[in-house]
Parts: structure tokens; sequence; C-alpha cells
DNA sequence: GCGTGATCATGA
DNA sequence: TCATGATCACGC
């Protein structure tokens, strides 16, 4: 099979999150004529690779959405045998410098999250990757809560960053929203601000969201 | 090194 | 047991 053309509407990209729903990770490696890992640890985007390649995104490693003139993220997230999400789902990158009047309105975290097509995946470790199950897709856009949780996190996490104090900040600050180490390995760093504005050099941070949250936008949609 | 795709693995 | 902090692969 040769890789899907990008969908020219949501209906049609919706259409063929639908079509694979139920199907295994080893099918669909099979039409995409590439070889099912064992397991992950070495190949830690393949199903969010896969996904891309079935559903015809465009995007590669550009940092614009998946599904660029839909302005659709797809986001694959991995589920438990209690149909909770197994990881937090990063997000983006966080600026470290240069946040100058930088606003929740322009960030690049509400951009990437207005419109995102949730794709579960089963994530058990237990289940050989090739037998994991597709589930139902869900197209998603933050409710008005939603949205305020997000952006208070935001708003305190970068003002953390501002005020120079990005090495205090862990895993724990933020409800819904976390900042933590996004690199090739703790070797990997990058610039941000210190204390008293001083430059310094430290590891490339990333907002992921938390668990409790996506569990949310999920059992949501099992419910309506 | 950065941004894409994320999951691993171990300490609490 | 589970979330945090660390890590893997790839294109450029």
């Amino acid at each position: 099979m040769h890789k899907p053309s990008p969908p020219l509407s949501e209906d049609e990209l919706m259409l063929r999150a639908w079509q694979i729903a139920g199907a295994t990770l080893g099918e669909l490696a099979q039409e995409a004529g590439i070889a099912c890992p064992a397991d992950l640890r070495r190949d830690k985007g393949w199903v969010g690779q896969l996904l891309e390649w079935h559903l015809g995104a465009s995007a590669g490693s550009r940092p614009v959405p998946d599904f660029e003139h839909l302005g659709i993220e797809l986001k694959s997230i991995p589920i438990g045998y209690h149909g909770r999400p197994l990881e937090t789902t990063f997000v983006c990158v966080a600026p470290l410098i240069g946040l100058h009047g930088i606003t929740w309105d322009q960030c690049h975290l509400k951009h990437k999250l207005a419109r995102v097509l949730w794709l579960p995946v089963e994530g058990e470790r237990d289940i050989p990757v090739c037998d994991r199950q597709v589930g139902s897709p869900l197209l998603w856009s933050p409710s008005a809560d939603e949205e305020q949780q997000l952006r208070q996190d935001w708003e305190e996490l970068i003002d953390k960053i501002v005020l120079g104090e990005v090495e205090s900040i862990t895993a724990r600050h933020g409800e819904v929203l976390q900042l933590r180490p996004k690199a090739a390995n703790s070797k990997a760093l990058t610039e941000a601000y210190g204390n008293n504005g001083a430059p310094i050099k430290t590891l490339p941070r990333g907002f992921y969201l938390k668990t409790d949250f996506t569990a949310a936008i999920l059992s949501r949609h099992f419910q309506c």
C-alpha cells in the first residue's frame, strides 16, 4: 500500500481514523511495509509515526500541525487495561529565553492544543507491540474550563522561567501541565535565564499534559 | 542543538 | 506501584 495523501477535509481525516480503529499495530505496519519492533525501548516514537503514515500527516518534523491546512494535531495516547492513559502527553518544547511580552493567546502551546485528534492505542507492556489495538478516534478542542486550567499552569510556569527559576521547577508544579526535561540526554544543554537574569545553560524542557487531564478528555468521550 | 515522535526505568 | 527525571531515534 502506498502512503495515503493528506486528507482534504476534517470528515475525510475522521473517516480514515475510524477505518483504522480496531486494527492492530502489526496489521498497520504490514500495510505500511515496515517491521514491527518487539518493544519500544529504541523506537519510542514508532507508534505515533505509524499512525501519521496511515492518516496522511504531512508535517514531518516541522513545527506545524500534523494536518497543516486542517489545523489539526495528531496525538497517539497509550492506554492501560483500565482505560486510563499510561503516560503523560508531550505537547511542545518550552521557550526558555526571549519571552518578553509573550501571552497565552499567542503562545505555541495554546495553538498546538487548539484542535487535537486523539488516537488511543493499547500500551500495556505485556501486550506485544504487534498485537496492540488502535481505539476510537476523538477530535477534541479544550473546553472553557480546560483552557483556563491550561492557561493558569502555563502562566505560572512561564513566570518562573522569566524569573530565572527554571531549575527549581519540577514535574509537580502545575495542575494539568508539567514542565519536564525534553532532551537527547542529560548532556544536551540550552540557554535559559538564571538568577538576576544572567544566562545559564540548562536542560531543554517540554510541556506535558498530566494523565489525569487526558484521562478526563477520554472519559468524557466514552460517556457521551 | 532543535523540534518531531514519545516511552523507559528507577527512586520514593 | 507510579510519577519523575532521563532517555531513544531521526532529519536537518
